[in-house]
DNA sequence: ATGGTCGGTTGCCGA
């Protein structure tokens, strides 16, 4: 089984995209964010006919936005919503193997990283805060879990460019990477994209619009992310990381992550 | 220290 997880930022613009990503590389199942489309108009046909007969979404008009596509039966989906809001930003669905899958999409926070001035920035506090909480109130972490998405924190060194010049940037913070791997201890989850590439070998899995040249630059960071629980995480092999579709025509500035789960 | 580029609810906001 194949599953991929990108933030496409605009489902409709880029289905060319995701068309090129089914069939290069065949994924089962696709976790999407920054969809970009409300509900009432979700592609659901253009997806059905790239093979996705099984879908679950939860979007909003302009921004946000997550979604399932499987070729996979899917039962018991639903979603979450988060910080008291109606955002769509997380949905989740179980496969015929038993195990659950959880796309999600956490606030990027915007540029100031002070909670007491920067409404976005608290948001996103509050979000990770919630996250490491929810996860051990409502799941059972025994069970086989995937959680995807962007997650909009990069939170080891070896995840930025350079992490002394990110420590005040954004996405990097220390509250924020420490609140990160708080969610991630909480629950026992396994940080299946680190696991196999141990640091310190540098990650990207977004390089930013701006700037000219982002390949030579390579100013990226790791900020989409594979998590599992403990008992399907040794099913999922190395990821593969698709620093090629930064180059696709009109791409998005995050890259499709895949792996591989066993059974 | 600054500005740089995208997409969508456009002449701005969120990223």
């Amino acid at each position: 089984m194949r599953l991929a997880t990108w933030n496409i930022n605009s489902l409709r613009l880029r289905m060319p995209l995701l068309q090129r990503l089914v069939e290069e590389e065949a994924p089962d199942i696709v976790c999407l964010q920054e969809t970009k489309v409300h509900d009432d108009l979700f592609p659901l046909d253009a997806v059905k006919a790239l093979g996705f007969e099984h879908v679950v979404f939860s979007g909003i008009k302009g921004y946000n936005g997550v979604a399932i596509l499987s070729k996979l039966p899917l039962t018991n989906a639903g979603g979450h919503q988060w910080v008291g809001r109606t955002d769509g930003r997380h949905v989740f669905a179980t496969l015929p193997n038993g195990t659950e899958v959880h796309s999600l999409y956490i606030p990027a926070g915007g540029d100031e990283p002070d909670p007491l001035i920067n409404e976005k920035f608290d948001h996103k506090l509050k979000f990770v805060t919630e996250l490491k909480d929810w996860f051990p109130a409502n799941r059972d972490p025994s069970r086989p879990i995937v959680l995807v998405g962007d997650l909009n924190i990069a939170p080891y060194e070896a995840d930025v460019w350079s992490h002394k010049q990110l420590l005040k940037i954004v996405s990097h913070t220390p509250v924020e990477t420490e609140g990160l791997i708080a969610a991630l201890d909480a629950f026992g989850w396994v940080d299946t994209i680190r696991n196999r590439i141990p640091e310190p070998e540098k990650v990207y899995t977004w390089w930013s619009y701006r700037g000219r040249d982002w390949r030579a630059s390579d100013r990226g960071r790791r900020l989409d992310h594979i998590w599992a629980t403990p008992s399907i995480a040794s099913a999922i092999g190395s990821p593969k990381i698709l620093k090629d579709a930064r180059d696709w025509p009109q791409p998005s500035d995050h890259v499709p992550v895949l792996v591989t789960i066993d059974g």
